[in-house]
DNA sequence: CCAGCGCGTGAGGGGATCGTGAAGGATCGG
DNA sequence: CCGATCCTTCACGATCCCCTCACGCGCTGG
C-alpha cells in the first residue's frame, strides 16, 4: 500500500512496483492509510510523512496499535529528528526523496523478509458488549457509541493492547502522557474513573479494569469470539 | 558488536553506544566479525562495508548462514548498487557515513525492536495447580486467580526464580525490602505465612516453601510441565 | 525435665493509596 | 468575546496494605 498525497508519485510508485510483480493499492490520506492497514492484508506500507490530513508519526502509531506490518517512510525531510521520531514511532525504515527505485525495492525486500508470518491482530476487539475499533478509534457498548476524549482513548488503547498484563502507574503515565510523567497518579485515578463510568464498569466489582493497589491497573476483559 | 577497520571510528562508536547503556564489543576485520557473531550472544551488529580482509556482503552472507542477529551497515559508499547488494545479502538497514549518532541509535532501536518476537519467551512457571506468570505478573491456583500484594508478589518472585536454593533471611529481606534490611525476620514470618495461605500450602507439610530453621526458607516446588 | 529460642498464628493500628465528586484553567471554534 | 470541551488539581471518606505485638507450640540443649 502506497500512502502519498501527490498523484504523480502514487502513479510512479505503482508503475515501478507493479513492474516488479507486486500488487499495489494507493491512497492519498493518512486516514485512508490507517483504515487500509486495518482492513486489507498488506505485506508492506510505503508512507509519505508529509500528508495533509495528519502527522506522519501519528499514522505510524495508529497502525502500530493493531498491526505489525512493515512500514517504510518516504520523506523529503532530511533532519535527524524526523527520522528518529518516525523510527521510534514504529517505522521499519526511512528513505529520503528523491530516492533510487532500486534502493527502495531492496529496502522493501529486506523489510518484508524480516516480517514474520502474519500475526493478523484484529483491529476490532470485543469484550462482551464492549467493542473497540483500533483503526477508527471508535468505541461502543451494546451498539451505542461511546465518546472518549483523546486522553481517555489513549488510556483505553494502552489497556486493550496489553490484556492481562499488570500495567504500573509509571508505565501508563509514560505511555499516555509522555516521557516526562511518572508520578501523577491522580491523573490515573480520574481517567480510570471516567473510563469505568463510560464503559459501564464498577470499581468495586470490576469486569474490565482491576486495581492493583500500590502498583497499577490491569485489563481483565476477555476477548469474546469476534464475529467477522 | 562494531566491525570496522578504523580505530577512531571504533572508539567513537564505543563511546556513544556505552553512553546510552549498551555493552559494546569491537573488532577490526570481517573474519573476527563472523567469529564474533558465532560465538557471542549479540543483540546487534554494526558492520562497515569497506573492510580490508573481505567483502562486506560476504560478511553478511556468512553471518546469515547461522544467525538472524540484526545487522546495520555503515558505509562511505553511496551507490545504489552497494546498498541493494548489502540489503539483499541479508542486512537489515543501511546508514551512510558520515551519519548522525541520533539517527544511528534510532535505527538500532528499530532493528532490535523487530528482533524482539524471537525472545518473547512465555515466562509461565507451573508447580502442580499453581501457575506463576512472571510477564503478566499473574498468579493462579487451579485456574482461580490469586491476588497478591506487592510485597507478597516480590517474595514469591524471589522464591520461584531461585528454585531449590536455600535463601537466607538476610538475602530475602535485602531482595524484597531493600538494602537497608536484614534482621527483620518477623516480616518474613508474616509474609511467608500469607503466601502459604494464599497458595494453599501448609507449614507443617510443605509442598512449596520449606522452613530451614535458623537460616531461612527454600522453594521446593517442582516445575510440572517443562516450559521448553 | 525444663528453660530458651525460633517459628507459626491471629489480630489490630497507623498510614499510604484509591475512589469519588467537584471545581479551576487551558484551548479551540464560533 | 463567549461557550464548550477537555485537562488538571484538590479535598475527603473508604479501602487496602505494611508493620507490630502477643501468644502458643515444637525443637534443642543442658
Amino acid at each position: 500500500m502506497v500512502v502519498d498525497d501527490e498523484p504523480q508519485i502514487r502513479r510512479a510508485l505503482r508503475t515501478s512496483l507493479e513492474a516488479h510483480g507486486y500488487e499495489v493499492v494507493t491512497v492519498g490520506t493518512g486516514q485512508e492509510g490507517v483504515l487500509g492497514a486495518a482492513e486489507l492484508s498488506l505485506d508492506l506500507v510505503l508512507l509519505d510523512l508529509g500528508l495533509p490530513d495528519m502527522d506522519g508519526t501519528d499514522v505510524i502509531r495508529r497502525i502500530r496499535a493493531f498491526s505489525d506490518v512493515p512500514v517504510i517512510i518516504l520523506s523529503v525531510r532530511e533532519t535527524q529528528l524526523d527520522k528518529v521520531k518516525a523510527l521510534d514511532a514504529g517505522a521499519d525504515d526511512f528513505v529520503t526523496k528523491p530516492f533510487g527505485m532500486e534502493e527502495l525495492l531492496a529496502r522493501a525486500r529486506a523489510a518484508m523478509r524480516r516480517a514474520q508470518p502474519d500475526e493478523a491482530a484484529p483491529a476490532l476487539l470485543t469484550f462482551g458488549a464492549l467493542e473497540v475499533d483500533l483503526a477508527r478509534r471508535l468505541v461502543s457498548t451494546g451498539g451505542n457509541p461511546v465518546h472518549l476524549t483523546p486522553t481517555e482513548y489513549g488510556l483505553l488503547e494502552a489497556f486493550v493492547t496489553n490484556q492481562g498484563k499488570l500495567l504500573t502507574h509509571q508505565w501508563l503515565l509514560r505511555r499516555v502522557w509522555g516521557q516526562g510523567y511518572g508520578t501523577e497518579t491522580s491523573y490515573l485515578r480520574t481517567y480510570v474513573r471516567t473510563l469505568r463510568k463510560k464503559l459501564g464498569d464498577d470499581a468495586a466489582a470490576p469486569e474490565l479494569i482491576t486495581t492493583e493497589p500500590g502498583v497499577g491497573y490491569r485489563w481483565i476483559g476477555e476477548t469474546s469470539t469476534a464475529p467477522q
